[in-house]
Parts: structure tokens; sequence; C-alpha cells
DNA sequence: GCGTGACGTCGAAGCGCTTCGACGGGCGAA
DNA sequence: TTCGCCCGTCGAAGCGCTTCGACGTCACGC
């Protein structure tokens, strides 16, 4: 293994000297530079991953938690965690694979073994148990999500609020005057994050600010339930034309609920969701859809986490990243009666 | 930070002994063991990463590549690397994560920096070009698939023509006398690895063995290439009856499209596939399928990777995973005509 | 003409751990 | 009894890098 002391022989110079330029933290002349770089190509230098660790007390490794729970899309879990691991390299750093199951214990592992220099936690839960860990924690992190009290920590997701109120305001510029909001079954709004009341919330918000006609219902999502759901926001909203489903499983057998039951989409039925784009794509009647950013949150997760190891003390505690509504099959001006 | 001079000075002992007591690399007694071990727990002691990288020459992390390519499923890499994530902490290890992306030029860096002691590579082509470096690195690594020439490298995936087999023995079982093979797209068997001709070989072998007609079809994957298939196949063999799917974004139009032709699935034609489990299972005929044992493929890879690491000098170079086919709701006993 | 400071470089001291050789004590074999 | 050996422990020497303080040189300002 050539090592430091190899490269500073051969360009005839100190160790320390080659330390300084590859690292540019103090001045070297062109002409050392110079010698120092061809050396290292000659030789093949590659620094010791450990003793840089070692020596500078930093890693240049991220840990990435990832969720396993079911009911999480895998594509975008995964189109995430290569957003980050890209980014990471841009910054110089690698990233760390994590598991959720690992816990607790994996995070002080990876962190207290100085590992990792700093962690990314994706699916944070409103009362997460690893958030106290998090603030202890000496390493920075960031999370994808809002927990109940983001105080002290760094956290980003997609403006659900702001979806919820995109989607309306599509369909309220399409013309529509009476909407519902097919939402995510009652225990998600418990057990996880406030997404989805901040879905509610904004699709309420656009509503009232639109003078439409609105109503919000969160769903089951089993397999006899579709046709039940549409039957429902029917009766109680005979003039119902638009429709905001943020309930994933549920989207595609309530346009095909809708549709046996008489209603065209999108001629009678405007339907909206928030949901992967995937889903949206692939369904029978293409969906417009504001989608889950995941590449983008991964490389701003990554940002903010740059940030915070370069000392930077005034990251912001909450990023919020506005939607992005894709118009597809599934929307089309109201029809007048 | 505590380290393992505190927790020596806590304990009464020299730290060359805290360290054999925790590596268990010289004996240690009883009683000097308990009290080593009740430092740590009452200092909260981790050993640097860093550190013991250093002495040891020992990073206990392993390098993952995933690819990116369009056209791979993301569940089955995700549930692989999930798989590889939780096998590599069973053995000590940790899981660096890597995108094809980042090339040979990835490989080498966290080889060469020691970041990494060894390599799992997935989506390995016929001629990949990593082939040479992995021969030369001085780590050892394992891949999942087959390139053309495994010498010298250590392979591990499905064992596909036994899949081919596995699928024809089934309906072969089921009574069914005239098959067929719808294969990938036909740059699949130039491209990739040489897992789609091991099915033909597969298939071929047991439609001779059990004495059935049989034939071969690459095909297209295309809108409208399932409803122009299923017609040939029909046309080709008018007596046709059990149909073996190796192609997954064809599977699910193609049975659409025999039964738009008025055969029935499974009445009229059994189908049967190898494919990931999802796409089986969520098929509207949930489909009889051999599948893709990516859980069990990262884990039998971190154990092949954990003997070459061990100094196991004869790891097998290839391992092929058994298939296992899955009953669903695509197959039935043939009825005779 | 001399003090001052920036520039460019060097040497040495660690970073926290593993590992090697050494050593004292105890025990079994001769 | 004595020799030799194994057991259990220690001290010291690194592992390969970064970083701090120091030093010589040169240019500039007064």
């Amino acid at each position: 293994m050539v090592k430091i002391t190899d490269v500073a022989r051969h360009a005839g110079v100190s160790p320390s000297t080659v330390s300084y330029a590859l690292s540019g933290k103090r001045p070297i002349s062109e002409e050392t530079r110079r010698r120092v770089e061809e050396a290292i190509r000659e030789l093949g230098y590659r620094p010791h991953a450990g003793a840089r660790a070692l020596a500078s007390s930093k890693s240049n490794v991220l840990a990435l938690v990832v969720p396993l729970r079911a009911g999480i899309h895998i594509p975008v879990v995964m189109r995430f965690a290569v957003s980050v691991v890209t980014t990471a390299r841009d910054y110089d750093h690698d990233v760390l694979l994590l598991t959720q199951e690992e816990g607790e214990e994996g995070l002080r592992r990876v962190a207290d073994t100085a590992l990792v220099d700093a962690l990314i936690l994706m699916d944070v839960q409103l009362h997460d148990p690893r958030l106290p860990l998090l603030r202890a924690l000496e390493r920075p992190s960031v999370m994808i999500g809002f927990p109940a009290s983001s105080e002290g920590l760094t956290c980003i997701d997609l403006d659900f609020k702001a979806a919820g109120e995109a989607c309306v305001d599509h369909l309220a510029q399409l013309g529509h005057q009476v909407v519902a909001l097919v939402g995510s079954p009652p225990e998600v709004y418990v057990r996880q994050t406030a997404f989805a009341q901040r879905v509610v919330q904004g699709f309420t918000a656009a509503a009232d600010r639109h003078g439409l006609a609105s109503s919000v219902h969160p769903c089951e999502a089993g397999p006899g339930d579709a046709r039940r759901v549409a039957e429902r926001l029917l009766r109680e909203q005979p003039a119902l034309t638009g429709v905001v489903v943020h309930n994933e499983p549920l989207l595609e057998p309530l346009i095909d609920a809708f549709e046996k039951l008489g209603l065209r989409v999108p001629g009678d039925l405007s339907v909206t969701a928030i949901c992967p784009d995937e889903l949206a794509e692939a369904a029978r009647v293409p969906v417009t859809s504001v989608a889950l950013p995941s590449a983008e949150v991964g490389e701003r997760a990554v940002e903010l986490l740059m940030r915070k190891l370069a000392g930077d003390t005034d990251v912001p505690e909450a990023t919020l990243l506005a939607p992005r509504l894709t118009e597809r099959a599934s929307t089309a001006p109201r029809v007048a009666p």
C-alpha cells in the first residue's frame, strides 16, 4: 500500500506538505502542488480512510436509516436513497445503509463509534422514540417528515398542506364547485406523522378560499371499501364533481367504483391524488397528482446536513418542499349539467 | 469521548487487556473479563471505528453496489439490500451503499482507501467492465448474476435453468402436453447476464424429458405486443394449454390478451411465470410463479463474503439457488377436450 | 534600514486502537 | 526437584493521517 510518506519522498517534500496540498488548508506553492499531484498520480496514492478518520475525527460518511414497515412505497424509498447517495458523493461523502430494524441502538452505535459524521432518518413518526436520542447525539441529523415537536431538530418533507391546496386549486380552476377529500385510514391520522392532517388543512382552506362545497372522509383501504366510499360520497354530495385522494391503495379501486356507478372519469368526475408518481402513471386512467418529490427531498436533506457539518448554525429547523402537480388524464373542466 | 485507556484505568488493567477481552484473541481470566465488561458498561465505551480500522486494517464495512438501470424491478433490489444489511449485521459488519453510476472508479475508491473490506455487486452483465478490476482488487467480492466467465470470481443467483424446468414440471404434472415459453426481449439475450438463455435450456430440457410439445418465443414487451404474441402462439400451437412467461412487463397484458381471445386462465390455459412475487401476486389472476429469492440471495452473498474474509479458500465460484414455485390461481389441471 | 507579517514548508506530536514480544507464576512431566 | 510450557497480563510500537507550532524567506511600509 502506498502511503503519504511515499508520496512525500517521491515529490521531495514532507508528509505534512502533501497533506496540505491535498486539503488546501494551508497555502502551497504552485510548483510544489504540481509535484505532489504528479507523485500521487504516478504512485496511485489513496489516503487510508481509517487513518484519516482517526486523525481528523471526520469519517466523511453519512448514515441513512430506511424504513421497513409495510405500507411504505418501496420505489419512493429507493429513489430517495439513490438521491442521497448521489448528492452525498458531490460533497465527497459516502453513505452507510441502516435499517429501521436496528433501532436506537443502531443509531447510537454508528454515531458513537464515529463510523458516521451525521444521520438521515426516513419515516419519522409523530412521537418517534428516536427523537430524544437524536437531540442528545453529538452528531447532526436530518429527518424526513415531521414529529410532533421538531424543536432543535432539522426536518424536511413535502409541504402536504400546500399539496392539499394545489389539488383543490386545480379542481377549482377547472370549474368544479363540489369537492371531497378521500383521506388516509383513520389510524394514519394518529400513528404517523402529521402529514395527513396537513393535507386536510390545505384541502379545507383552499376549498373555503375558492368558495367550494367540500367534505373530508378518512377512509379504510380494504378490498370492499372502494365501492362503499364511492357510494357514500355520492349520497352525501350528489353534485360532487371533484375528488382528491390521499390514500394510495384506494386510488385505483375508487376510480373503478365510480365508473361502475356510472360516472366517467374525467367526464363526470375529476380525480386528483397525492401519491407517488408511479402509482398515478400506472393507473388505468393516469391520475393528475402531486408527487412525493423523493429525489428532491434526498438532495435537500444532504445539503442541510452538509451545512450543519460545516458549522452553519442557522440551518432551518423545518423545510417544506413546494408541491408540483402533474396534470394527467383524470381531470377535466366541469361540464355544466 | 471515552477511550480504551479510560476503560483500562477504570478496570485496573492495561489497554491491551481490554482489547483482548473484547476481541477474545487471547485468553483472559473470567474475573478480569467481568471487570472490563463492567467498566465498559459504566463508562459507555464505544471503540472508535476509524482507530480500529487503522490498527487492524479491517473496517468491518461491506460495499453494496446497486443498479440504477431502467427495467430493474426496484422492490427486488430493495429487498435484496435490506437482506444484505441485516445479514451483514449478524456478522458485525455495516454496509456502504454505492450506485452503479459511480462505476469502476467508485469501486476502486472504496477498496483502495480501505473504506470497505469487501464488495457485493448486483446486476452483473455478461461482459461487465468491472470484472478485470474485481479480479485485480485485493479485496474479496461477490456478484449477483453470472458474467460470461466467472473464473476466479464468486457469483450467486437463482438457478434459472432449474426455474425453467420447475415451471414445465408443474405444467406437466397438471397434465399439460403442449407448452410454450414466452421469453425476454431479444436484446436481453444479448446484453444481460446469461440468465435468459438458461431459462430456455431448462424449459426445453424439461419439456423433452416429459415428452411435451414445446416452443420458445423471445418477445418484445411493447403495448401492442401482448395481443400479437398471444395470437402467434395459438396459431403455431393450436393445442397449447401451458405457458411459461419469463418477461415481466408482458405477463399481465398477455393473460388479458388470451382471455380476450376467448381462452380462460386457468380454465383453458395454465400460465406460470418467473418474476418477482409482487408481480405474480398483484396480477388480476394471481400467477403461479417462481420468484427471484432476493432475500435469500442477499443472505447467501454475505455469507460467501464472510467466508472469503475469513480466509476460506474453497468458497465456491458459482452458487445456484434452487427455485421455489408458488402455486397461485393461474394454473389448473388440463381438461381433456 | 528594520520591523512586520504573510507565505511556504517542515518536524513532531498525537488520533485510539491492535498486536507483538516479553514476562511472571503456576503446574505437569520427567 | 527442576525444566518447560501455557496462561494471563503488560508495555511499547506502530497503523497512516492531520494539525499545530516553528522557522526561514521575502516583500512591503515607515
